[in-house]
Parts: C-alpha cells; structure tokens; sequence
DNA sequence: CGACGCATTGATTGGATTCAACTAAGGTGG
DNA sequence: CCACCTTAGTTGAATCCAATCAATGCGTCG
C-alpha cells in the first residue's frame, strides 16, 4: 500500500473522514521514481500537478550565489512537495531526492475540485501546509540561537518525530539516509563540524549512527540535550496503521 | 482609512474583487490597540479571533530556554497574526507588540463563514500564508548561510520591499522603528555585533539610519550587497492606493 | 536630577570555518 | 579480478568571524 504514509499523517487529524482520505488518494496518477540526487523540482518551475512524496527521502533547498547551499526542509513519505505552488505560481526554491523517490502526481484541477467540495479534507491540507510552517519557524531558531550540537541533535530529534508519525520507526532504529554534507546545509553548519559534532553525541551515548541507519537509544536524553519538544510539530493524536 | 495597508496587500492579487475586499473589512470587529512591548498573544494560547495589524509593527518570537529569543517573522500593517490558529490548535511562538499597534479582529466563525462563500478571498489568504511561508524559507536561507553584513542587508531589503508594498515607504526612507537588539534576534547575531555591522554598512554609504528611519540611498546597491532579489516575496502587482 | 534604555567602543575569547591530508567503502571498466 | 576512481567520513592545524564581557556615552522621561 504506497499510501500508508499519507494516511498515517493525514489520519492523525481527528475530523478528516476516510471517505475523504479515499478520494484524495483516488485522485492521485501516475506513479514516478526519481533517482538519488535528480531534481524534483527546480526553482522558477510552474509544475501543473501537486506531487507527494510515497517512498524516499527528497529537501527542499536554496542556493547562493557563491554555491553555498541551505535546506529548509526534509521531505519523508507523506509530504507534499508543492501544495503552494498553484497559488504562488512558480517555485522559489528547489526540490532534490536524497534517496531514489516515489512520487504520486495529483492534476491540481482534480485537488481543487475536490477540495471544494470537501471541507474535512481542505482543512487537512490547510494543516498540513500550517504544519510545515510552524517546522520552518523551529528550523529559523535552531540555526539562528542553537549551537552545533543542541542543533544537531533538534534535527534528529525532529526527523525521529516525523518518521515515528508516519510509522517508519522501529524501536528506537530508524533509516536516516543522510551525508554528513546534506545534514551540515540542513543546520548551517559545515560537513567537518558536523562531523565531529556527530562524533560527540556518539561518544556522549545519545546516538548511534552508521549505515544509513540513527539508533536513538534514550530518546528522552536527545531531547533533553536538544531542548527539544515536539509541540510545534502539532500531532494531533497517533492512528494506528496496519 | 486604517484598512489602507490591508487593501494594498490583498489587492496585489490579481484575482481578488473588491467586493470580496469589502466583505472581509466589514467583519473586521473591535478595533484595539496594544502598547509597545506588550504581548498580543502568548505561547501556547487558543485565540478565537483572527488578528490583523492595521498600525505599527510586530514580531513572531520564538524564546529557548537560557533566554535567548529569535524573531522568526516582522509583523507591519495588513499582516495577519494567527490566520492558523483555528486549524493548528494553540499558537507555537509568541508576538509581541514593538510598537504601539492598532489591531483588527476578525471572529474566526464569520471568517470561515465568509470565506466558504468567497473563493478569490480564500485564495487570497492562502496567498498570504504561503507568502509567509516563503519568507520563514528565505530567513533560515538568511541565518543559516550568509554572514552578518549580508544578513542585516537582506534584512533591510526585504522590510524596505514589505513596506513598499504598502505603501508606508517615502522615496527612499521608510520608518524603523527596530531596536538593535531586535534586529540582532531577527539575524541570529548580537546587538552588539549587529551595531558593528550597522556602521560597516552606514561608512560604506549604503545606508543611513536614525531617528527611527531607515534611507536607502541606493536600493540597488543595498540589494547587491544584500544578494537580495525580491522574488520569494511573490509580490505580482503594484496597486496604487490613494 | 537620577534612572533607564539604547547605542557605541575596546579587549578578549571561543566556536566554527577553512584548508589539507588521509582512510574506508563501493562501483566501474579493462 | 584487481587497478582505478569516486564518494563519504575522519582527523589535524591554523585562522577568523562573531560572541562575550565590560565600560562608557547619551538622550529621554518620570
């Protein structure tokens, strides 16, 4: 079922009927895979359909012009990668699978005449984008108050969350496809200091990394160390999915 | 007329009536103003009413636990505080008055119920969201890649574009009224450093600030040095208001 | 006038960058 | 099947940008 995910994250929001679930998803065509490292979507692009990520991991991200580079978001299944851009026209930053991903394309005409007549399911989007709002703001605080290993560390944190709502955590194990390069222009530091960032909360026992693969054995104690909460994640409450 | 500053943000959209324009003002209720440094809502609140600035200027305010804060968003006139609250629950971050404000309120029931009447108003306050969306994108772009001269200088350029938007900039000098110490919690920096930065940038005759004004002599150069191009702000049209 | 908020300046410290070298793992092609 | 190359991770030394700590100026307001 490619959209487990999906249904995880949107069945944590109480008033969304699974009927309304249903049709989204019926509305959903064409099934791509993107390679590692392609562009999803690149910026100035005016995509036609809104497309959600079923399997992978993708980031937004922005560039300067002296090449340096910043992400503003991980994209993990379930997430939607240009909710906006019907409104807002064209893209002001880029998309780049991190993994090979598996995308689903929705025609926005068929999201808007949907939506339209299903407010449960507008509300839902509504949270969804309001969601990756309040994570954009967490993201501004880390980088700009945080020091590197407090940020590090709200990252992980931050991801074992999101990944633990969507049901792809186990135990306390979880994939984590990531370079230290990708994790250092996530947090704006740089991939030696993220390096030997990571390094110290191995040796302070908080993580354990290795083979694409965060093992987080007291999940408590990182975010103690982070001053972590999840409160802005805005979990509603946990579905159980089969 | 105080809904000067709402009128020719909204009406930077093209698709929006000015019917659709009339009928969101006139549910605009309760006029109140809020004196400088005083909170307009806290964390964790549950607002019932929809805020909008209509007068002076605001910030979106995030604090850790040691104290140090970070403003993750400039409020100014015709900016929506909390368009959210009523789907995400309770607000994630605080806003605090900077200046004395004069804020609408918009019952968020006569909200939701205009706007399943009104598509182009709706749509028009997706637009703002994702405007907002994009701008928290560009600040973390801001904090987390550029150093503190180009950081203050984006800065400035983008409050000098939002101002103009709205009409509130005279030739080349618009009012500020921003602390150094908030100008430090908005870059990540200290105010200390944040008034070293002001005079590199004031010496290298880019800027003149005092007074509670800001002037650009030369925009242009402002913005080269900023690496500043306006284009996440989304702005599609200029609407002349008398 | 004295107190307070804000801006300014100097001296020092430190966290993170930079530059550079080196290892380990994985894939590729001859 | 192994030499070769690329990518990711690791380590060390030197450097630097911004933070920190501290003191001072300066205008305003009660």
């Amino acid at each position: 079922m490619p959209y487990r995910s999906l249904v995880a994250k949107l069945g944590t929001i109480a008033d969304l009927r699974e009927s309304d679930l249903a049709s989204l998803i019926a509305i959903c065509h064409d099934v791509r895979t993107v390679q590692a490292k392609r562009d999803i979507l690149v910026e100035g692009e005016r995509p036609e359909d809104v497309h959600v990520i079923l399997e992978g991991w993708a980031a937004r991200y922005k560039t300067l012009s002296d090449g340096s580079r910043q992400i503003v978001a991980f994209l993990i299944p379930g997430d939607f990668c240009d909710l906006h851009v019907a409104i807002l026209g064209h893209m002001d930053h880029g998309i780049i699978a991190l993994t090979r991903v598996r995308l689903a394309y929705i025609p926005s005409r068929e999201l808007d005449a949907l939506t339209s007549n299903h407010n449960g399911l507008t509300k839902a989007l509504w949270w969804a984008t309001l969601v990756d709002e309040s994570i954009l703001r967490e993201w501004i605080l880390n980088v700009g108050r945080r020091d590197a290993r407090e940020r590090v560390a709200h990252l992980l944190c931050e991801l074992h969350a999101r990944m633990e709502l969507i049901g792809l955590v186990d135990g306390k194990r979880l994939a984590l496809p990531l370079t230290q390069e990708q994790l250092a222009d996530a947090t704006g530091l740089t991939s030696v200091h993220v390096n030997r960032t990571l390094q110290r909360l191995r040796a302070e026992g908080l993580i354990e990394m290795g083979g694409g693969a965060l093992t987080i054995p007291d999940v408590a104690a990182l975010r103690e160390a982070a001053g972590f909460t999840g409160n802005y994640l805005h979990i509603k409450r946990r579905l159980l999915v089969t």
